[in-house]
DNA sequence: TTGTAATCTAATTTC
DNA sequence: GAAATTAGATTACT
């Protein structure tokens, strides 16, 4: 029964409109969200209330050119969420929670977030790029102790 | 409490769940855990029958570097399937489906898998993710127009 | 330039 | 099959 032949590729190649994905997924983001009266802009995540200090600026002075400015409203434009700036109060923190539990689940991640005063969000993504980190880092060690040993096969044969 | 899988492989080596064992031992890190010697997994069975060497003609050349394939062994140690990397050509016509239909049936699947030279695995999982995008992309857009809704009854509150 | 937050999506797990 | 999550790869910001 060809039920399938209506979907031929040829036939499928026929009807390609370029422009649909735009119709069809919007970019999700979520931060694009409600905040009445305020900028939402804060960029920054955490505020107050812990032991953080995150004051020294060291004197980085960052360039405030035309095109810089043009380029992050862009991205603004474009959707892509500030980039969260951790103190070290905060990473101190998650990265000794690292050291015991790599996989924290729910309920440690809302914890964690309400400590820290950042959204879940950002601890789970911190935790799958701290992931990927160690994982990298555990790869190319590997790697070095592989190309080591061959390398020392190599030279013991040289040595006949 | 972990009556759930009782004699798995992963749960007698203590692959287990992550949050089950946190408390237990050591931290979950299934790439830390490589076992060179090949008793680890009883399914070894076959070699090459999952490898996935489909590489694509207009997709991206993959390296073949030692690198790569230590990344590969260790992905099939693990026992997860290697990313599949679907060429432009391949996304195009998934994507074209999708348009008419976002519920393809065996029969559509396996035409397609056939065409496209991919397992008919790979398009059912493709087609899964390709809905929840699409649901994802559904909620957003309700949230905005709520949103804007929203804004546009407290401005014209504000107007009096 | 480097490190890493963010994004996208293929694959997996649980229900 | 949906929902939630992880992994892998890449992008882009500082």
């Amino acid at each position: 029964s060809s039920a399938q032949s209506a979907f031929t590729i040829d036939s499928i190649l026929g009807l390609d409109r370029p422009d649909q994905r735009t119709v069809l997924s919007a970019p999700y983001r979520p931060w694009t969200d409600v905040k009445p009266a305020g900028q939402n802009r804060g960029v920054v995540a955490d505020s107050d209330a812990s032991v953080d200090v995150r004051v020294n600026e060291d004197s980085k002075s960052y360039s405030k050119s035309p095109a810089d400015a043009y380029r992050r409203a862009l991205n603004w434009y474009i959707g892509r969420r500030p980039r969260t700036a951790f103190s070290s109060f905060q990473i101190k923190i998650l990265e000794s929670v690292f050291q015991v539990n790599s996989y924290p689940g729910i309920d440690i991640r809302e914890e964690l977030a309400k400590k820290l005063h950042l959204d879940e969000d950002r601890i789970q993504i911190w935790f799958q790029n701290r992931r990927a980190k160690l994982k990298r880092s555990h790869r190319e060690s590997q790697f070095l102790m592989v190309k080591n040993v061959l390398s020392d096969i190599q030279s013991s044969r040289d040595e006949r």
